[in-house]
DNA sequence: CTTGGTGATATGTCTAAACTTATTTGCGCC
DNA sequence: GGCGCAAATAAGTTTAGACATATCACCAAG
C-alpha cells in the first residue's frame, strides 16, 4: 500500500544514472521551479510531504532540499517551511589556481622570473586592505609569470611572514611564491577582486604592451588564523579572460 | 574506558557557539590541516575512529568531512580513505546581482535607459558561446543603467524567447531585462567570465568617458533545462572593481 | 491596540544500523 | 613476474526514530 500511494518512485529509475535519491529530488525540485509548477514566493510541500511522495525517509528530502537551498533557489526557515525564492540570487564559483598550471593548460610551457624581492613597509593602501598597521615590514615581490618565453602575468605580493612559518627560507628564484603558497600555507579565508586598469609604463615593459592597453587586474587576499597571509595584484596579458568554472 | 580514550567532547563547550557539531568537527579538522597537524597529502583517521575521538556518529563525522573536502582542503575517496589535498584549489564565490541593487547599495538613486530593442540573427562568435545555431534570430537589447544619473553599466544582451515564456509581452523601457530576467526565469546554470577592454567608441558614448580607457567587462551565459536563456556583456564605468561575496 | 505567553509546526540535527559501491590488497594461478 | 579474481575496507547513502529549536498564530491580559 505504502508503495502505490507513492506517485511514481521518481528515484528507482531512467533519471538515475549514478546520482543519489537525493540527487535526483534535488533535480525534481530544481525543475518545478524552472517549470513554474512552484512559483516565486510559493511554499513548498514539507519534509514529511515530500518524503512520502517521493517514498524516501525526510533525511533524504532534507539533504535534497537543502542542496537546491545552497544554490539559492530555496528559502527555507524553521516553522515557515520551504519557499521558492522571490530574487535568487546565484552564485558562480572561481577556483584559484597556480599560474604554472594555468599557462601549462593552455599548450605553453611556463618560466618566470623574479624581477625584485625585498623586505619592505606597507604603504597605506595595502595596509587598510590586509588589515595590519601602516608600515609593517613585509615580504615584497615582483614576478612576471611566461607561456612560452612572452609575459602571461605579472604578480606583485605581499607576503605576512608572522603567519606563514617557513617562508623566510625559500628561494623565489627557484620556487615560485604562488605555488610555494599554495602547497604550503592552506588559508581558510580568500577575497578576490576584479578590475580594468590602462596599462601604466611599469605594467606596459613587464607584459611587453603598450602603455594605455587594458588589463584584468586581480587582487587577491587569503588569510588563515592567523592573520592575513599575502596580498596579490595580478596583471594579466592583453586579451586574457577569466571564467568560472563550471 | 573508551570514554576516557576519546581526548575531550569538542562538540560539548566553549568552540560552540550555536554550531552544528559537524561545524565545529568541520573547524577542528580545518585547524588541525593549517597547522600541519596533518600535512599535505596525510591520510588523516578513517570516519569511525574520528567519531569515537569525538565522541558523535559517523554520519556527523561524514557531514563535517564533507564539508571540508567541498572547500577542497580533503580529498575523499572510497575504499582510499581520506587524505589532505596536496593542492588545495580554492573556490571563491560570486554572487550574481541585480544592477538596480547593486547601485543602491552604494547609495545612488537607480536609473536606466533602453538604447535599442530588436529582434536580430545571432552573429557567430555569440551563437558558438550560447550552443546556437549562427543566424537564430534572438532578441537584442542594449541598455545603460545610471547611478545618479551617471552612466554605471553598460548592458548588451541577447535573450532566447524559447527557453524564456512570457519574454515576448514585457515591455522593457518599464522593467529592466535584468531585473525582469532575474525573478522569472530561474537558471540552473551559469558562466562567467572576466576581462578588460579598452573602451570602443560606442562604449565610451554610453558610460560618458573617452575611448581607450579600460573598462572591466563581464560575460554572462545562463541555462536552464529548455538550453540557453540569455548571454549578456557588462561594460562597468571606469573604476569599478567586483568582488567576491566572502 | 499592544504586549506577552503558549502551543503547534516545520526544519535542524543527531544517532545507530544497515546496505551499497568503489577501490585496493593480496592471493593463487599461469 | 604478470594477470585476474576475491576479500577486505572505507566512504557513500539511506532509513526510522528522536529530540532541539525557531517562529508563527492565536489568544488573553494589560
Amino acid at each position: 500500500m505504502r508503495e502505490a500511494a507513492s506517485g511514481q518512485d521518481v528515484t528507482g529509475q531512467a533519471a538515475s544514472r549514478g546520482l543519489s535519491k537525493a540527487q535526483v529530488i534535488a533535480q525534481e525540485v530544481r525543475r518545478r521551479i524552472v517549470d513554474r509548477e512552484w512559483r516565486q514566493g510559493d511554499r513548498i510541500p514539507d519534509e514529511a510531504e515530500l518524503a512520502v511522495e517521493f517514498g524516501v525517509a525526510r533525511a533524504t528530502v532534507n539533504k535534497a532540499l537543502q542542496l537546491v537551498a545552497e544554490e539559492g533557489l530555496l528559502d527555507r526557515r524553521r516553522r515557515a517551511g520551504t519557499h521558492v525564492t522571490v530574487n535568487p540570487i546565484r552564485k558562480a564559483t572561481f577556483s584559484i589556481p597556480i599560474v604554472r598550471e594555468q599557462v601549462e593548460q593552455l599548450g605553453m610551457e611556463y618560466g618566470h622570473r623574479l624581477v625584485a624581492k625585498r623586505m619592505a613597509p606597507l604603504p597605506a593602501d595595502i595596509a587598510t586592505r590586509m588589515d595590519l598597521p601602516q608600515g609593517q615590514v613585509l615580504i615584497h615581490l615582483r614576478n612576471v609569470h611566461l607561456g612560452d618565453g612572452r609575459p602571461f602575468q605579472t604578480e606583485e605580493r605581499w607576503i605576512n611572514p608572522e603567519t606563514v612559518p617557513g617562508i623566510a627560507e625559500v628561494d623565489f628564484r627557484k620556487a615560485n611564491a604562488n605555488e610555494w603558497l599554495v602547497r604550503n600555507a592552506p588559508y581558510t579565508h580568500a577575497e578576490l577582486t576584479f578590475s580594468a586598469e590602462n596599462a601604466s609604463h611599469r605594467d606596459a615593459r613587464l607584459l611587453d604592451t603598450r602603455k594605455g592597453q587594458a588589463l584584468l587586474i586581480v587582487h587577491r587576499l587569503t588569510w588563515n588564523d592567523l592573520g592575513p597571509i599575502t596580498f596579490v595584484r595580478l596583471a594579466f596579458h592583453p586579451g586574457y579572460s577569466m571564467s568560472t568554472a563550471h
